[in-house]
DNA sequence: CAAGATTGATCGCTCAATCTTA
DNA sequence: TAAGATTGAGCGATCAATCTTG
């Protein structure tokens, strides 16, 4: 038991834990399942190309993508290898410190970005959109927003 | 762009979503750790073990736990190989099917259980549920319930 | 032939160790 | 000595194929 005080709240604390994980799991995995059918990138791939895409000059250093996706350095790099096989990105040396690359997306990367958003973004829509109102947007922003700044700040 | 006609309404949706995601991705990382530190079971090994502690003979079908745990077939086998071979249940074999088995948790397994719930439940706790009021929780539910429900529906 | 479970092949991620540069 | 990135070893997941039973 979370807090003995209040036991009744506790259990509904907790069942908005497990609709909430239990939601994440089944989006996510419909949402992946439509990517692969449609023969688009994973979501995964879509996740640093969109980073890249969004970043001041459209490109990144390896440990900032493995930060903002959370994934370990060396599970970037090899994701990065295939992203850059792929013809999605390029690596791209950093002149003032000869220890790090940049990840650049190139246009072939942009292109399958937005292929992949055609089917991703229904997702979004279809599956979480659908059951929410702008004002609830707007709540749920906030709420996640607190969750994710306490987690960064503590240790991020 | 998901919806020509309301664009500011799905900015604000999918700002929603991007949240949801990075906080669920935040939390989950966050607790996992937790529960490795504590040298406690993972989250996924208490996703089958609080399954079979909560169904009504403290059993179920494999194939039955795959599904609720959002698992492959193959998967869950060799996971419940490893929590089978940690001493945390067991497969029964099923005298009404005999193609099938069941899982039965142990009194290891309840254990295990109560000693990663320490953990889990203080991470819930912290890193979600303290961001939350009763009132909010009931609305989470519901929102994630019927996110749930329809796609369980569609073609679960 | 279909369904439940398992096995083999393979993929992707993590940890620890290593290489290069600051 | 530390930080960025890579590499090797090993784990855990999936897909496809297989075995057993309905």
């Amino acid at each position: 038991m979370i807090n003995h005080e209040k036991p009744q709240e506790d259990d509904k604390h907790l069942a908005a834990w497990r609709a909430f994980i239990t939601a994440h799991a089944l989006i996510i995995e419909r949402i992946d399942h439509d990517l692969a059918q449609a023969k688009k990138i994973p979501l995964h791939w879509y996740d640093v190309l969109i980073e890249l895409y969004e970043a001041p000059e459209k490109r990144l250093r390896l440990h900032e993508i493995a930060q903002r996706v959370v994934l370990s350095r060396s599970g970037l790099t090899r994701l990065v290898d295939r992203l850059e096989q792929s013809g999605y990105l390029q690596r791209q040396s950093d002149p003032d410190d000869r220890r790090g690359y940049y990840a650049v997306i190139t246009a072939e990367g942009v292109q399958a970005l937005r292929e992949a958003w055609q089917v991703y973004g229904k997702g979004v829509q279809q599956y979480f959109a659908a059951h929410l109102s702008a004002e609830q947007s707007d709540q749920l922003v906030a709420l996640f927003s607190g969750m994710v700044a306490q987690l960064r700040d503590q240790a991020g």
